[in-house]
DNA sequence: CACCATAGTTAGAGGTTATCACTGAAGTTA
DNA sequence: TAACTTCAGTGATAACCTCTAACTATGGTG
């Protein structure tokens, strides 16, 4: 018998509920943000009472520690899908974009504001430096590169977030501003800040990608 | 007698205690973050029982209000110091930094996750536009400027935020780019996503600076 | 001095997380 | 089949939270 997976009726039935509890759990961050998510709420939705969730999770805590974990690996296999697809940073970049606006929350729940005593745990870092790895094959991917930067040289001695990647300083500096321009007009979008402004986020996304896929700057 | 400041000894007692509430809420924000803030934690610190403080504020949500006026104001006057100052958009950018670092959460509070059910009063996107207003004139100082790009054409169109100032679209562009990126590395900065990498967050946002006020790009 | 607006109080409704002791049912073993 | 063990779900309870309502007491003002 297989070690994996299904063994008990009733470990079966304990996942099915976690992953159900789960779910509401998602719902409720989707139409209120995280900070509104209650476990109260969740288990009488669920036709239960307050209490029997904590069979299930240690707490409020550790549920969302379970969907920051969730939200990490749904953007990076959207990441890796994008890269298979092989249309380089700006399929990164749209694939990024869209995983963002098909639920604002989840993405907050990553890069948005951290919240008081959490911290990440040890996997989760792990699968971002797996999203960080196929960003730098894509930046790899591109024509390089322009004259070499004070940053450049600095990158060239902390390069250990990198895990490794072979890549030159200069695709590793592209890597990490590809990430902090794209996550500057995705938050701001996101959090609606451009809604009063008239202007279009999507045409300022694409404008920061040209500038950051297009021409290797000097 | 003036009307505006000071005029019955109830009203400076009421301005008094009004202003020692907030100071604690930052206190409070500050230490353990916006969603942790507690009206009644506040009213124990000074003393005073709980529902006393909705003398003062309507609510949890009217304190927060006013808080992230109090918040842009600050960050307003801070940009309009360092515009005086006159060390152009590295200096505003410089400044925007410091005042971030000095008090993240405060940051968050504009910038962040934005909080469930709530939206900003009218007077707080007075003051962003304040802010984005000395932001255009250092823009507008820089030497311009490259090709026109698709979303230079778009702005020209959609330029009712920059609230009249008469700046060619170009300058528009550098404007929302210098607000992006800087938010995109701050922002990233300040929820520690650096922290694990070893990198040097100060050292990217020098770079990222750099290629802003540095070379009109090509 | 008398009056009254208002600061602050307690009580209470309704919400939350979380712990505890208990019940009852399901699975396991003799 | 009968006995036993494990565990899901329960209600009660504690300790918080926001916020409303009614009441008291005090300080400023006529």
């Amino acid at each position: 018998m297989v070690n994996s997976e299904a063994k008990t009726p009733r470990e079966r039935y304990r996942a099915q509920v976690r992953t159900e509890i789960k779910e509401r759990a998602w719902e409720q961050i989707a139409t209120a943000g995280a900070s509104a998510l209650s476990l109260n709420a969740i288990a009488k939705q669920m036709g239960m009472s307050g209490p029997a969730l904590y069979r299930y999770f240690g707490g409020r805590d550790e549920l969302i520690t379970e969907l920051v974990r969730d939200a990490y690996r749904s953007l990076a296999d959207t990441f890796h899908a994008a890269a298979q697809a092989g249309s380089g940073v700006t399929g990164l970049a749209q694939a990024l974009r869209g995983w963002a606006l098909q639920d604002p929350h989840r993405y907050f729940l990553i890069y948005g504001t951290p919240v008081p005593g959490y911290q990440a745990p040890d996997d989760t870092t792990a699968i971002s430096s797996e999203i960080m790895a196929t960003l730098l094959d894509a930046c790899a991917a591109l024509p390089s590169d322009g004259p070499s930067t004070p940053f450049d040289a600095h990158l060239e001695g902390h390069r250990d977030w990198a895990g490794g990647h072979p890549a030159p300083p200069a695709v590793l500096h592209r890597a990490l501003t590809f990430w902090t321009r794209l996550h500057g007009v995705l938050s701001l979008e996101l959090a609606g800040h451009f809604t009063g402004m008239g202007i279009d986020p999507a045409q300022l996304f694409a404008a920061e990608l040209d500038d950051l896929a297009g021409p290797p700057r000097g």
